[in-house]
DNA sequence: GAAGAACGTTAACGAAACGTTAAAATGTTG
DNA sequence: CAACATTTTAACGTTTCGTTAACGTTCTTC
């Protein structure tokens, strides 16, 4: 699976050619244009690393960093700075940043410090990433059994984190009901399978605010799960 | 315990500047005038982190930043290049450094860059060394069973110890109470449960000056050790 | 379109899990 | 063994979660 980037550029140029380039890499680069989308790019989902400029039209990348280290100890953060002015760079490294590259830059210097950082930082990341699933604009997190969605996080039961984990496994397919059943209860019958039908609404209601997302009922067969989008 | 840093150069001058400068931030750092000696070092000791120049007299340090890594894997190396030719540094990537810095540099850069790296490095081993935790505005060291706040320090107990440890291991992730039972009591019955949550009282107790700082429980799972950062 | 089965949703109940304090048991040290 | 520290058990109040019941809606079949 592709290392996920977070890029964070407003200049719109610049911007779509190191995506483009990244992606020709072999990455998966998704571009935000200024701090407030790109912390909601991050809250989004799990990215295996940041770049972000120094200067942004609503504020800069260093308080930016300091929003993303709040959430996440150890996501690999580089700066691109346009000047080589120290103090960029020293405030850079207090915001938590791993590395800067000054602007303009040659690609290759930038690909090789981002495998080296991500060589360094896989371990890390390797265990969180896997276990992820996005649904609409929901993150789902099985491990820590939580669902969030921008700021907001939300931890849920255990019964309905197994059933969720079933649902997300097979994502716009039908999950049958009496493997659910089984999995969960260890046998099938009419009370657990109404016991699944008050898990089933209330995931639904954790899901309510984005109507993309639908727990659909196959009649006596089973639900699908699915979000409009591209996972 | 201060990191120990292997300087390769064979510019006496800024070899020994350096040197007296890591010195001075707090480091042990040995200096190597070529490759042979330079080799030899590292062989002779455990290093935090390499720092090599490119050009050495019986040698280059692309050469022997490949001897080190063949013998250590994950021992940061950066590189100091004379010139700032992207071949250069293309090379040091393709040899295994991790960063470079071209010369004449700033020191407080290459301060800022050491810092970051062994930050970044430091986490990866956090599981194997018994390193001390940042919890909130508490310390802890696990070595020694203490925990301190300030100039405070409080001896905790060997259970409480090891409790702490494990839940420190996995920061803002849930430990299983399975896990902790069978790591500490080889088994996992009522009443160890019950010990365990007291164990869970006292720690919460230790902590309740710092607001910040949570141990909170996850309903027949198990507990989350937090410290203001968000899962 | 009528009847029965399956599903959607809400609320209430009770069992199990948890939080905490104190006392009893166990271990340690001089 | 005596004094102390540590761990376990007991006890009691609080919280949480899963199940069930109840009632309404939708679907399927004849």
């Amino acid at each position: 699976m592709a290392s996920k980037i977070l890029i964070v550029e407003d200049d719109t140029n610049a911007g779509l050619l190191l995506q483009s380039f990244l992606t020709s890499e072999g990455y998966q680069a998704k571009l935000a244009l200024n701090v407030k989308t790109g912390l909601q790019s991050f809250l989004g989902d799990v990215f295996s690393m940041c770049i972000l400029d120094c200067s942004l039209p609503d504020g800069d990348g260093f308080g930016l960093a300091k929003e993303i280290r709040l959430r996440n100890e150890h996501v690999p953060i580089i700066f691109l700075t346009a000047r080589s002015l120290l103090d960029d760079k020293i405030r850079g490294f207090q915001s938590g940043a791993d590395d800067y590259i000054t602007k303009p830059f040659e690609t290759f210097e930038l690909l090789y410090k981002i495998k080296a950082i991500l060589r360094r930082s896989q371990v890390q990341v390797s265990g969180v990433t896997d276990s992820c699933f996005k649904i609409g604009s929901y993150l789902f997190d099985p491990k820590n059994q939580t669902l969030s969605s921008g700021e907001v996080v939300r931890r849920i039961t255990a019964k309905e984190n197994e059933i969720l984990k079933l649902l997300c496994l097979k994502k716009n397919q039908i999950t049958r009901k009496d493997e659910i059943l089984i999995a969960l209860w260890g046998e099938s019958d009419y009370f657990k399978g109404r016991s699944l039908d008050v898990f089933i609404a209330k995931l639904r209601k954790y899901f309510a605010n984005d109507s993309t997302i639908e727990i659909e009922n196959v009649h006596s067969v089973g639900f699908i799960l699915s979000d409009g989008g591209i996972s």
